[in-house]
DNA sequence: CATAAATGTTGTATATATACAATAATATGA
DNA sequence: TCATATTATTGTATATATACAACATTTATG
């Protein structure tokens, strides 16, 4: 199983499910079964969010689970701190 | 279409389309239909593949075309050089 | 050259991603 | 509270990814 970052992002954003999926061209329940992780993104499907977002696309997918971006983006600046 | 760089990849290190399927747990015939463009790798796939040869996803698989490795190599030298 | 290994091709079967529809449940806003 | 938008749930249908097998063709190697 991939996870993924898709309802962190669009809630972020304040968008709907069905705003997204017009946005990247899918039915909007398509977006569901990702956010709920029913079923994987196709890796065109992947992209096409990423590309939304503008972020890179292991930024929103992963096979390893997420640590939260509060957390990675503490660390980076400690990190960058030293 | 999703453009992907697993042939040259695979053939750099002298593998075979065997030799990569057992590697990331597929079918060999599997291997040779992301080569040819058959169809795309499924986004699980896509990370296997790249986790295998140690590389982020988007340098494996691309929404647009790649440049030759050597192109862009070249023009990232060329960039940090200024 | 002869043999084996790797790749290509075709065909069938199964699993998974996506679409679409109808309805229920939940949240949001006037 | 009422109305509306959003999300969840269930079911059916289609497209695409993957497995597997048989055979043809190409490439490597003795």
């Amino acid at each position: 199983m991939i996870h993924n970052r898709v309802k962190l992002l669009r809630t972020e954003r304040g968008l709907s499910r069905k705003d997204l999926a017009d946005a990247v061209g899918v039915n909007f329940q398509t977006i569901g079964y990702l956010e709920r992780g029913d079923y994987n993104a196709s890796l065109e499907l992947a992209f096409k969010i990423a590309d939304y977002f503008e972020l890179p696309i292991d930024m929103v997918f992963s096979p390893r689970p997420f640590k939260s971006m509060a957390e990675e983006l503490a660390e980076l600046k400690a990190k960058a701190a030293k």
